[in-house]
DNA sequence: AATTCATATGAATATATCATCAGATATCGA
DNA sequence: TCGATATCTGATGATATATTCATATGAATT
């Protein structure tokens, strides 16, 4: 039976175990690097730009024009996403004349998505 | 310069590096994984959402109300949250009583929070 | 310097998502 | 079976996000 952590009797925040739950709360990550994480997991969490982080994954290296051909996206959608990501510091930008060639900037993405697709393939049929 | 893959003049698709965007577009994950994916990522893309993935990471397992006590989030959003995660088999549920024990249901997105949380650990101070 | 091309930007609409509230279920104990 | 408790559900408004179109920038080519 839950038990009240203040006395009020309504609005009462009710626990079950209350050191489980202190030990959880404790270990929770900062806000600031909630804020990051979760950032980065909902840029992952979009299709469009899945396909292009996927593409850019594949190919290293690919200009705007590589990316929408790549995807099917067009090329208007795919630089918008591109900037988020630009932003977000997951995907960096090299200028070559009026080209601009995209690949991915974070170690740690490209470790997200290698062992994402790595398991999706894996687990073909069943869970 | 950007070739074109079709002869009409407009609407054509322009790519620099066809062997490339050819191979980048193979090697895409299929639709269907990729739905499955960005949802894994999009449901972990929310604050809320994340700080209950967390507390189970670190408690194992929790009711509704210690959960909603660990991360600090009304009951009813806990709730919610907790259906679209069950629903996505990123979460599980147990009951016991009147009380519902959930749990992380996925060896993947385990290991995702895992790898995600050290790296956020590891990286303190500058990317 | 004018034109073309690759990409970026801004604004507007369309759509998806989250928080909140009222009420519904389901289980337990009296 | 009645009330209390834990959780769930559905509907709504608020907010955020994606898509689209029109246009701007900036580099190359003539």
């Amino acid at each position: 039976m839950p038990a009240r952590i203040s006395p009020l009797d309504d609005c009462a925040i009710r626990v079950v175990d209350p050191a489980r739950v202190e030990s959880a709360r404790a270990q929770l990550p900062a806000e600031e690097e909630l804020a990051h994480l979760t950032q980065l997991f909902r840029l992952m969490g979009d299709v469009a730009r899945a396909r292009l982080l996927y593409a850019l994954l594949e190919a290293g290296e690919l200009c705007v024009c590589d990316l929408a051909a790549a995807t099917g996206t067009p090329e208007t959608n795919v630089s918008h996403a591109l900037r988020l990501l630009r932003t977000a510091g997951i995907v960096k930008a090299r200028r070559a004349g009026r080209m601009i060639h995209y690949s991915l900037d974070d170690a740690h993405v490209r470790m997200l998505l290698d062992l994402s697709r790595e398991h999706l393939r894996h687990r073909r049929g069943g869970e």
